[in-house]
DNA sequence: GTCTATATTGTGATAGAC
DNA sequence: GTCTATCACAATATAGAC
């Protein structure tokens, strides 16, 4: 996904910031191009359809969760918070990530593997577990976000038992 | 949710139908109109509002699906087998029952306590870890339903994994 | 309990002029 | 690279007649 033109990058640059900043529903055609000053049509001049633009998205955001989820170490406590804090800052581009399968045809080559190899390494390349973890992961930030879980439910503690159990099976596997 | 109407309980039917065919995106007020042969507005004289007629169908379906897992016994294994198969089987209405805030005001007493408490059981009492396991099997069941899985994953060894890191959790915590 | 008519708001996308 | 005009489609909800 190089070779963005100056413009590609104005346009994309403001489609995150509507994601950040209306969430998933405010992300539309027409408002990314009343926020540029243009009209909608416009945009199909430097994208063919919104699945390529939200392909630019998707893989910013990959990009980005995986740098976060490297600094974190190998630690599945450490990990675990770091993922966790990233999808709570960006839960809308976190959806658009997450919430479909992947716009694969249109990624980068080899980006899908570079953002799970913290978590893989982190279990010592045990795929089936790191799938697992992620799946933990995943389901405790999309509760959290839809607000699904009890008021008061100590969130915390659930992420605790789940790494410590997970650590624990990373011995014994 | 009782002292439904006869007229009421078509409605739900007809919603029920539509989402199960259709998908989440199926069900509109115009299509279970339309389905029953009357008009959108009509609706209106039986639920005051979309949400209301959503809240029946949440209902039976953490009625069901409770159902499902009490069936399924006190074990881990068991227990994710059951919940991913009634996930899969009734897609569209699981993501209806967990994309957003449970409708609590519209909820009958004690429903939701009642779904979770075979999951509760399972794992001894333990709220944390009953937490843990269900947000990995919310999420196992969402990734796969989305296809967000690369192709070829081992989906079962990866519930295995996890039930039996959590049973060795049991024991311990 | 159903209808017509309507309000309000929105979507992604295309053709063709400038 | 932007525009106007338009397509085709959709949604939830209300007022008021019958």
């Amino acid at each position: 996904m190089p070779e963005l033109t100056a413009r590609q990058r104005e346009i994309v640059a403001t489609a995150r910031d509507l994601l950040a900043g209306e969430g998933a529903e405010g992300l539309t055609l027409g408002r990314i191009a009343r926020t540029l000053g243009i009209r909608t049509p416009s945009l199909y001049k430097h994208f063919p359809s919104r699945r390529h633009l939200e392909a630019v998205l998707i893989a910013e955001g990959m990009e980005q969760l995986g740098a976060a989820l490297r600094l974190a170490g190998g630690d599945l406590h450490a990990l675990g918070a770091a993922y966790r804090r990233w999808a709570l800052a960006n839960p809308a581009l976190y959806a658009l990530m997450t919430d479909g399968p992947l716009p694969r045809d249109l990624l980068p080559d080899g980006l899908e593997d570079r953002a799970a190899q913290p978590l893989l390494d982190a279990v010592g390349g045990d795929q089936d577990l790191a799938r697992a973890v992620w799946a933990h992961a995943h389901g405790m930030v999309v509760l959290e976000l839809a607000g699904r879980f009890p008021p008061g439910a100590d969130l915390e503690a659930a992420w605790r038992t789940a790494a410590d159990a997970f650590g624990r099976a990373r011995g014994i596997g």
